[in-house]
RNA sequence: GUGCUUGUAGCUCAGUUGGAUAGAGUAUUUGGCUACGAACCAAAGGGUCAGGGGUUCGAAUCCCUUCAAGCACGCCA
């Protein structure tokens, strides 16, 4: 069924284009804007298409609304009135009734309502997260998490068809580091803590350690007379399965499923980081200098060139990054790749997309959403999130605190770009003004009538069962409006890349919704009157599942 | 130093491709349960949209500039 909002938008819009045009025959009318004014005083809808028009028409926007609205039919538009305002905006006053169908547009469509096609089944995939495995979790993940998820729920509601990947850096100087740090500690406690220096560079959390006699209690010192090559390989093998098991058992807990695992070693395995330095190579951006192989980063915008292997012979995390895209959007054929990276990766970015046009696939494939780090807050401080103090707060920590609703709630409020202050205090001692209690208590609130009049005997009717002009009252009427809105709402997140209005608008919904109920009465209603309530307020709880199933927040029936 | 991001009410933030008198929440003050859930509702006060300049019918929004904050500028990932 076709959205009641997008219609009666268009209805207008193209009412008003037809009008101008029988207005000024002589003239191209040009694309205006049609909008819902902020002051309800200005009417339903206003378009500015005679300010649009004036320079060509030579003539005052006045005039030319006046000649617009002469061509104008208010009837047939379901206008009540069409006025002239301010600098020349025409205004649109409608019969509220066309918003009824909204309700059967709901029932129709239950939990696909606010669905809409904007990319015909065209294939993307969203990584996200993608946390490296030698250790647990930061609150940029976290953030992280919740956008990744949510952006893919709307792209799949849009008609995308969504991937979800997490890339696992299985390899390179971060898993070297790792080893030597497991080793480390494997030596000092079998040997004592003076036994060996703990490299500089390494690992301090106490998860290190933990591994480390954890394989003590089942292998004993049988590493202690291997090489070290071998001992760090060991270790390895041993405690990176049980990170990333560690990372997917939490990631399912905030809710997240991947449909797919990717390892970097495979890249490397399967000769396919040596087959893209072969095309880059090829394609003559490359060179070599000091016994490392660069690439002319300069000539695709960066400050300066990049390393895509090193002296020793082995390939930068960059070269791996740029085989991995090929087999994003030449193997697997995607048309498009969305990465979430947090900020301090955005550097990244620009030769990325230059070393993709250098083995031939278009940087608009790649579409990159930079998340702005997140910053603890406690006693009114910044509290450090690194992992060299090992007192950091992972995303395990937050799930058992403020719990996976509020947490993907509150991350999913304000835009990626956004710079974000998590103030742990509130956090822990305050969940209650988190507004995710409000939209639940709102859908909970909603249940608990229908609950009540269904053991009355009373059902939720069909549409076809009710009188939907008994809703007449401001607060039904807008009600509705807001719940017509949702398609358009998972419009503007898809093409965006941005759910973060979708919070808001659910916050709306619910705001709305309160004010209904404290106005007007579903129970002991007259018995048509309660049809039509009870109507309307169900539809309200389709419209908030369906948004909290978005942001894989939980519904509750009861709080 | 260069680049990216950000600056809106006491605090946390919205503000749709430039639109009409800049909006919510929170905090403060006041009112509303003999009631389908008061984790709610209604109302009030609160602003140099960081500062300055420009573009035009019209700027929080676009351009220039100054200031302030965060991040990045590795043969790390």
């Amino acid at each position: 069924m076709a959205n009641t909002l997008s219609m009666k938008k268009s209805q207008i819009y193209n009412a008003a284009m037809e009008a101008a045009k029988a207005a000024y025959p002589e003239i191209e009318i040009p694309a205006f804007t049609i909008e819902v004014p902020k002051d309800k005083g200005n009417g339903d809808y206003a378009i500015n298409l005679a300010m649009m028009l004036a320079r060509a028409a030579k003539s005052a926007p006045r005039a030319i609304a006046e000649n617009i609205v002469a061509n104008l039919k208010a009837d047939e538009l379901g206008a009540t009135k069409i006025e002239i305002a301010g600098p020349g905006f025409i205004n649109f006053y409608l019969d509220k009734s066309y918003l009824y169908n909204v309700m059967a547009e709901i029932e129709e469509e239950k939990e696909a309502y606010g669905n809409v096609n904007v990319a015909d089944g065209k294939k993307v995939v969203v990584e996200f997260v993608s946390a490296n495995p030698t250790g647990p979790m930061h609150m940029g993940n976290a953030r992280g998490g919740a956008l990744g998820d949510t952006l893919s729920n709307v792209l799949s509601r849009a008609g995308w068809d969504v991937t979800k990947e997490f890339y696992i850096n299985d390899a390179g100087a971060q898993i070297d580091k790792f080893g030597r740090s497991l080793d480390a500690r494997y030596i000092q406690l079998l040997k004592g803590e003076e036994a060996v220096e703990f490299p500089e560079d390494g690992y301090q959390g106490d998860d290190i350690r933990v591994h480390a006699q954890n394989y003590i209690d089942k292998y004993g010192d049988i590493l202690l007379d291997k090489e070290e090559q071998e001992r760090k390989d060991q270790l390895v093998a041993y405690a990176l399965p049980l990170n990333i098991a560690a990372l997917q058992e939490t990631l399912t807990k905030y809710g997240i499923n991947y449909d797919v695992w990717f390892y970097e070693s495979t890249l490397h395995n399967g000769g396919s980081v040596e087959e893209t330095l072969e095309k880059l190579k090829k394609s003559n951006i490359t060179y070599e200098k000091d016994g490392a192989l660069w690439i002319k980063s300069t000539e695709f915008g960066s400050e300066k060139d990049d390393v895509l292997v090193r002296a020793n012979g082995i390939p930068t995390y960059f070269a791996a990054d740029i085989a991995y895209h090929r087999n994003k959007l030449e193997e697997r054929d995607f048309d498009l790749a969305i990465n979430i990276w947090g900020a301090d990766h955005h550097g990244h970015i620009t030769r990325m997309k230059g070393a993709m046009e250098a083995v031939g696939i278009s940087g608009d494939k790649l579409d990159v959403l930079v998340i702005q780090l997140v910053r603890l807050m406690r006693n009114g401080e910044v509290a450090r999130m690194s992992k060299r103090t090992g007192k950091m707060i992972t995303l395990a920590d937050l799930i058992d605190e403020i719990g996976v609703d509020a947490a993907r709630f509150f991350f999913n409020m304000r835009a990626a770009g956004s710079h974000m202050d998590f103030d742990l205090d509130l956090a822990v001692s305050q969940t209650n003004e988190n507004p995710v209690f409000y939209v639940q208590y709102a859908h909970a609130r909603i249940c608990s009538i229908i609950r009540i009049l269904e053991e009355s005997g009373v059902k939720v009717p069909a549409v076809s069962d009710i009188d939907a002009s008994l809703l007449a009252k401001d607060e039904e009427i807008e009600l509705l409006e807001t719940l017509a809105r949702l398609p358009e709402e998972i419009k503007a997140s898809a093409e965006s890349f941005d759910p973060s209005n979708l919070t808001h608008y659910l916050i709306d919904v619910a705001s709305h919704f309160h004010s209904f109920y404290n106005a007007c009465r579903v129970r002991d209603e007259e018995e048509n009157l309660m049809c039509a309530r009870l109507k309307l307020i169900e539809s309200t709880r389709i419209v908030i599942k369906n948004v909290l199933d978005i942001l894989g927040v939980s519904a509750p029936e009861k709080m």
